[in-house]
DNA sequence: GCTCGCTACTGACACCACGTCAATAGCTCG
DNA sequence: CGAGCTATTGACGTGGTGTCAGTAGCGAGC
């Protein structure tokens, strides 16, 4: 029951900081940027509007902090659940963040899309979990940076069919998630296939067979 | 030399309106939603501020009006461009779609990501985008909708992945365009050989080798 | 070719949300 | 228990959106 209205207690800096950041993230991807009002937060804080300012210089960083919050929960849930041996760990990731999305689709579509598509800072965020995202499978594979041309778009391209799989499944869940995760896994081993052709030994076998 | 300051003649309303159509145009993809001030736009066209109003009712508005004839300029050269058979009709409608992502790089990344990922309008415009694409693909197909669940997630996913690759290779065009429009185009048949696995004849042969 | 009316057009205003600042009030430490 | 530090706030300035009464240019009728 934080920042009901009534008691206005005096909070550690670091305490309130966060209680703001958590009021944030609540409000991301509920309303739009443009709806998200200052006063609204300082609200549900139970605080006054100028006070959030100490904590941050303007509306942007605000709103900019409390999306990367969201989007790390994101990137260290798929960390956490892909940590295990390559073969088996795409899949884990994969069904994980399948999971993220299943339960919290409209949050996801935010940290996807970005609201204010032109801030730089916001599209830093977007573009880190994709990059974070690329790290791993490229850790997947066993291979490292630089990519040859063609198979860093062959890979960058396989996580954009897999973010506009997710958002459609989002809201028609019509396959089930265990075939959504085997397909897309599969997905990957013959896109590399195809567009790595130079000899690149990829490591994402099948599970055993059914 | 459209609106110089001094000259201030009274125009048509559709002549009006359209100037300041073109105007934004201009801006989209120049300034973020957020920048774009139609003090500015209004001084662009030689004109006051209010007069603005008197064609669009809010600066969203101006500012949907302005994404949607830019997104309709990109539909319709692609569509222009893949009007013949349809084994000849993808590969000619994707090194367009490449083409136009080449000399637009960033309004493309705009009509794509589109600023203001909140307001309902601009979703509508860039899913519009993305609807026309999947059904331009259909009729490549000879196929209809309502699509098995598997095999629209399957082309869904593809124009993602087209997506994704296109703005990377925006910004760092290493591979020729040639190469890449084949491979993407091999890419949707071996796509939907695996996710439309329930026998579905598709159309999308290669063009004569080389 | 002069007048008259219609309407494209503008200057000035109200409003709202962001961002600032001096003043206040609640902890903490001697 | 008093003093000082600082978290907190009420009141203000500012910039940009949206409104309205008033003005000026273009066509119609005689």
């Amino acid at each position: 029951m934080l920042g009901s209205v009534g008691t206005r207690s005096r909070l550690q800096p670091d305490a309130r900081r966060r209680q703001l950041l958590e009021v944030g993230v609540r409000l991301v991807g509920q309303v739009s940027y443009q709806e998200l009002s200052l006063e609204e937060v300082a609200e549900a804080a139970g605080i006054s509007r100028p006070l959030v300012y100490r904590y941050f210089p303007t509306k942007r960083a605000f709103y900019v902090e409390a999306l990367r919050f969201a989007a790390e929960q994101l990137l260290e849930l798929v960390e956490r659940a892909s940590s295990g041996e390559p073969g088996q760990a795409l899949r884990a990731g994969l069904a994980t963040y399948l999971g993220y999305v299943e339960e919290h689709a409209r949050p996801y579509r935010t940290i996807l899309r970005g609201d204010l598509g032109g801030d730089p800072d916001v599209i830093a965020i977007v573009d880190g979990v994709r990059q974070a995202i690329y790290r791993r499978v490229l850790w997947f594979l066993g291979r490292e940076e630089p990519l040859p041309p063609l198979l860093r778009l062959a890979v960058l391209g396989w996580i954009g069919f897999v973010e506009a799989v997710s958002l459609e499944w989002a809201e028609r869940p019509e396959v089930p998630r265990a075939e959504l995760t085997e397909a897309l896994a599969e997905m990957l081993r013959q896109t590399l296939a195809q567009w790595g052709a130079e000899g690149a030994p990829v490591a994402t076998t099948s599970p055993a067979a059914t």
